[in-house]
DNA sequence: CATATATGTAACCTACGTGTTACATTTGAG
DNA sequence: CTCAAATGTAACACGTAGGTTACATATATG
């Protein structure tokens, strides 16, 4: 699964908001959720394989953390659009477009 | 549709990059694609539904051109997510440096 | 006005993603 | 050794996203 297909999820979406902050084990990650934790652990799945994240055992225990790499690759494109989008308008443009959204 | 299952597909992510160099009309998109125009239509909607394009008609022709502000919110979303990340990552190498320092 | 062009909509089909429950696997503890 | 705890996997159900073809809706043009 890519990147972006992986973080198009609202689960996945917040555990990757939770690793943000620090390492995580399953059952923290899980008991966050209203989801069964196997569901948890299916993302979780889909977050490792798509190099979201990563994960190491600590006994019986699997600690999850925040890979940096996977989310850079989602900002870099976006805002490479972005910046061509921006260049291809002048000025004027761009400043009666702003108009109107004030209106 | 939210913005990050509309740049999930493939298919539409590659309309946002050729929108981001300029104003297209839907036919010119349309024949980029090995898919049928009405499935092009059908993304083309969804983008709009998503705010990540606008369309204006021109004739009988509908032109669409990018619009900036829902590319902005995943390009933020991912680099928010990466600064926190990375901030959490220094803390703990210089926690480490401290542990050095101690040994 | 009649017709072709450009585009979108509707109905339908299929594949896949996401949820559930039941089971397997590993590991710490008594 | 046995058992419970933590986690992942398997099998299945089901909704929805995305493809197709057929049709509808403007709008330019002869």
């Amino acid at each position: 699964m890519d990147v972006f297909t992986a973080v198009a999820d609202p689960t996945r979406r917040s555990i990757v908001e939770m690793l943000a902050h620090g390492e995580l084990e399953a059952g923290a990650i899980a008991e966050r959720f209203d989801i069964s934790r196997p569901a948890v652990s299916r993302h979780l799945r889909l977050l490792r394989e798509s190099s979201l994240v990563c994960a190491r055992k600590d006994g019986r225990r699997r600690l999850y953390r925040l890979e940096g790499h996977a989310l850079t690759e989602v900002a870099d494109w976006a805002e490479r659009q972005r910046v061509f989008w921006s260049d291809r308008l002048d000025a004027l443009e761009r400043h009666l477009e702003e108009e109107e959204e004030r209106a």
